[in-house]
DNA sequence: TAAACGCGGACTTATATAGTCCGCGTTATG
DNA sequence: CATAACGCGGACTATATAAGTCCGCGTTTA
């Protein structure tokens, strides 16, 4: 298994497409089913991302996310830590004081400050967490920009808004989701 | 839980201990019990650094393991890569091309080259990785030179010559182990 | 010949991830 | 004001990996 998950992937993806100039917000479902992945996973993640200040949610009918803030101003950084919550590379077990020639009680040199194993795991964490942050979704934005046609915005664009009307008209007879038990 | 697991914080104590001047080829039961680790689960860890060139094996009665270079020239990269088997940090899903505006067929501008979500994920990893080959165990026994007393070393030593010894001297009615079952 | 080794495969258990299901409160729209 | 589309969150399942155990084989030395 990867130390960074699925979850990390759907949700850079998603605030991807919100870097854009959108039209009004955008729902957790729209988002899932233009980029194939489940929705009730995404679902799970958006309140996430909520929670860490990147995403604005609006409730209600017509709501969904729209970024809490400028593209340039959100690191990739930010959305690993917001979705993973900040979990360690390397968990110290305290191999240290063990050691069987202490006999149960381990002197204080042998377990002051930080064990030299775990000291090099942390400085490597910290190197990887740079480079995180020093990615931004507008960078990320960017290099995109330069490899998909001029026509592709638009054509999301109007994918959205498809959407959207095709709810507004779609009759009670359509494609009904399931919706509370008739009764109990 | 981490990335990096438990198995190679054990291999990397288990090497600084190697790292001193030892008399003979230590046991991954003798490496264990120093360090209050599980002698079963050190016994699958061994292997792994046996098959990478890091230790070298002696068989039978006596047997054991013995570095199989100088400690200035194993990294800390290299026991993460030999147990853990380089896995990476993130697994790229592919998500660019399942787009639903390219309606199943995604163009090629979509999917040529590496994602850029993925390659900061590649450029973090790659510097974690810099990082881990920057440090060998020889700059780790050395900095715990640094901290503990003289006597120290000795001691351990101590320690295994006693176990050696208790072996020897163990008549056949002492703590047996479990041996092959007795007839079928 | 037996004990102490390394080796490796089969097994168990615990935890984390990925993903689903369902019901609640909120809100715009007809 | 009723309904449908939202976000939210809890409970649930399934699967993969990590961590640890158990056991038997071949090798080696005393």
């Amino acid at each position: 298994m990867a130390h960074l998950g699925n979850s990390v992937e759907y949700g850079l993806h998603c605030l991807l497409w919100l870097t854009g100039p959108q039209a009004g917000p955008a729902s957790s479902r729209d988002l899932a089913e233009l980029q194939g992945v489940s929705t009730s996973f995404l679902a799970k993640i958006f309140p996430k991302l909520e929670k860490a200040g990147i995403v604005s949610a609006s409730e209600g009918i017509r709501g969904g996310y729209l970024l809490a803030r400028a593209p340039d101003r959100i690191t990739v950084l930010d959305v690993v830590d917001a979705i993973e919550g900040d979990k360690p590379l390397f968990e110290c077990q305290e191999i240290r004081g063990r050691c069987a020639v202490f006999g149960g009680k381990a002197p204080g040199w042998a377990t002051d400050g930080v064990c030299a194993i775990h000291a090099v795991m942390l400085r490597a964490e910290k190197r990887m967490r740079e480079e995180l942050a020093a990615t931004t979704l507008a960078d990320l934005a960017k290099s995109l920009d330069g490899k998909m046609p001029a026509a592709m915005p638009g054509q999301v664009q109007a994918w959205f808004a498809a959407r959207g009307a095709a709810r507004t008209a779609a009759p009670p007879d359509g494609p009904k989701r399931r919706r509370r038990r008739p009764s109990a």
